[in-house]
DNA sequence: TCAGGTACTCACTTGCAGGTAAGTACGTCT
DNA sequence: AGACGTACTTACCTGCAAGTGAGTACCTGA
């Protein structure tokens, strides 16, 4: 399933840290976790619309084994799980913000749409334009 | 041939500049036009071992049509036609920048390799920018 | 009693990014 | 004469990322 850490080589920094990142959702997933500190995978799911189950497990694993997200398991009736964002997750993030703002700069110039949300899901939160947009 | 403009919708920034950004040598190809200002199309073909024509073509016209590289082309006998980039290609690079420091932390703590250069190649330059598949 | 919520795993399929290799038109070097 | 360099275009093929949908095991509330 791909999910040991990717290790290189590479061409240089932004080569390996691209190769971290690339995945459909994980800078979404990356932004959820630094947003909301720590987050159970139900509550991911439904944060991301549109994401499968499968796609997020194995996004979460590749990231954990890459050491950007930490894995609680609580052992009890009702399964528990938190995911929440390492020391070395929350500096991607913070980098990632610079690009973050150059792409919201952008979204502004070509007029690009922002996905919608799914109604029901939650209102008014995550907008990128706010100040630490991923 | 997909050489339109990416035009989202988005689910926020950083999603706007990994579209952008997406592909195995676009950021490479940034690199080498911010590194040397102006480069013809065969400099870039020796300058990134291992693209091949038809890519590098590709991503520098999906690249000019989104607006980061300018293409000038010189009606001679040779044919010649020069790239560079435009501001929007050179901030877009000094946004990956931070991104590269990240990643080449990252290599330092894995420990990975860099790729090795094709033996008759630039001996020791680039340092700066480059791309997995995203 | 059975739908729904927890966190997954597994098997199958599809789409597309990227690789390979050839063709084009024109000119110079050997 | 023909190899090589310029900057491409075109057609075909492959591998992998991602999507789909079902199954698992347990518990709660209507």
């Amino acid at each position: 399933m791909a999910t040991s850490a990717r290790q290189g080589p590479y061409f240089c920094g932004v080569d390996a840290a691209m190769d971290v990142v690339a995945g459909k959702w994980k800078s979404l997933i990356l932004w959820e976790l630094d947003n909301h500190g720590t987050r159970r995978f139900a509550e991911l799911r439904r944060g991301l619309p549109g994401v499968s189950e499968k796609m997020l497990i194995q996004h979460l694993r590749e990231m954990e084994a890459d050491g950007l997200v930490h894995r609680e398991v609580y052992r009890e009736v009702p399964p528990k799980v938190e995911y929440s964002l390492t020391e070395h997750g929350v500096s991607l993030n913070a980098a990632l913000a610079v690009l973050g703002t150059w792409g919201t700069e952008r979204m502004r110039r070509i007029g690009a749409e922002k996905v919608s949300v799914v109604a029901g899901d939650r209102p008014a939160d995550h907008q990128g334009g706010s100040t630490r947009s991923v």
